[in-house]
DNA sequence: CATCATCGTCAACCATGTTGACCATTCTAG
DNA sequence: CTAGAATGGTCAACATGGTTGACGATGATG
């Protein structure tokens, strides 16, 4: 009765069949398109495997503490520094979520705040060397995850998934509060 | 210094320029591959897209209450019912965790306990009439949304996107667990 | 100058995870 | 058969990251 997602197995719906390569797939069965609920799941499973490798690197060059939602922050504070509630603005949360986020990084050392001689009510939050060092570090692990898929799949299916998504994709889904998204009162 | 992402505008990195078909893409600049981090960002985004809409059209559909970790949880008790212990493995979450799940969709009335006959110390836990509903719908919204992007992008590139999700993502990515990934104590 | 908007913060609360401890029950070795 | 180990569920305490509501301090504007 329920599309039920092959779980309790491990269940990658088709990728178990091809681990190695990345050439001779399709061309094996008729052209039945995958049942709806998987194309989610392996986007997420897409997105999870990059942002996990991401911090498995991370850790290894230092940076053992950062959570993903803390590089979405760091992102959103960006290298000129932002006050509080742009930050929040950006973040799409609510300032007082953002002021304790902005905590949270500054006890880990990748923030800092200070005084804006402009408006004594704001205070800029700034990155710190740590902060920028952990961003250009991210960066470069992006890349050559990126270049990872890219030698298995191909340049140009990579660009073409990228093109494909930046299609169909909403625009207020391109929102970096990820973080409490999934479970949160939305 | 650091590949910021181009926040605090809207920024889809690509997608602003294309809303409308699907057709005259790649052709116009050098084929220089996107910035690393843009991809996990495209990946987030479609997932987001799609469990949005998804619960967008639930909640029309008389399930305003489910959240996207519901669903998950749901997909894990599965049709047959499961003890509370088999829903924490699935969902790679501890079983007090998994307790404190059911207990909110017994809440919602999507799930019920029952005893075990045959073991005195496992409940079952059980989807109730409403639970298989609101997955049978999950299951056609899915498959509507899916065609949308066939319809938009063609059938063989989301084909070709899923094909090639499956070949790189990592098996472990495969997890229910969506909820709590991001933020929490990994 | 009075009023209103904005910035940051405090407090209380919710939802979801985590450990640790515990009891009841079942399984398994001797 | 029984003693000990595993397993299943739950309670309690805590962390994290959200939420609203309230509020003082400051800045902008009539």
């Amino acid at each position: 009765m329920v599309n039920q997602v092959s779980l309790s197995g491990k269940g990658v719906p088709g990728g178990e069949a091809r681990a190695g390569g990345g050439q001779e797939r399709r061309g094996s069965g008729p052209p039945r398109p995958r049942a709806g609920y998987e194309l989610p799941l392996l986007l997420f499973a897409g997105f999870r495997t990059l942002i996990d490798e991401l911090h498995t690197e991370l850790a290894r060059q230092g940076h053992p503490d950062v959570r993903p939602a803390h590089g979405f922050a760091l992102q959103a504070i960006g290298p000129e520094g932002s006050a509080a509630s742009d930050i929040a603005r950006r973040l799409g949360i609510s300032k007082q979520a953002a002021g304790k986020t902005v905590d949270r990084l500054v006890a880990l050392g990748y923030a800092e705040r200070a005084e804006d001689p402009a408006d004594a009510r704001r205070k800029l939050v700034r990155l710190t060397a740590r902060g920028f060092d952990m961003l250009a570090r991210s960066a470069a692990i992006f890349e050559r995850l990126r270049a990872e898929w890219a030698a298995e799949l191909g340049e140009e299916r990579v660009s073409a998934m990228e093109d494909d998504l930046g299609a169909v994709v909403s625009p207020g889904a391109f929102r970096l509060d990820a973080a409490g998204w999934i479970g949160g009162a939305m």
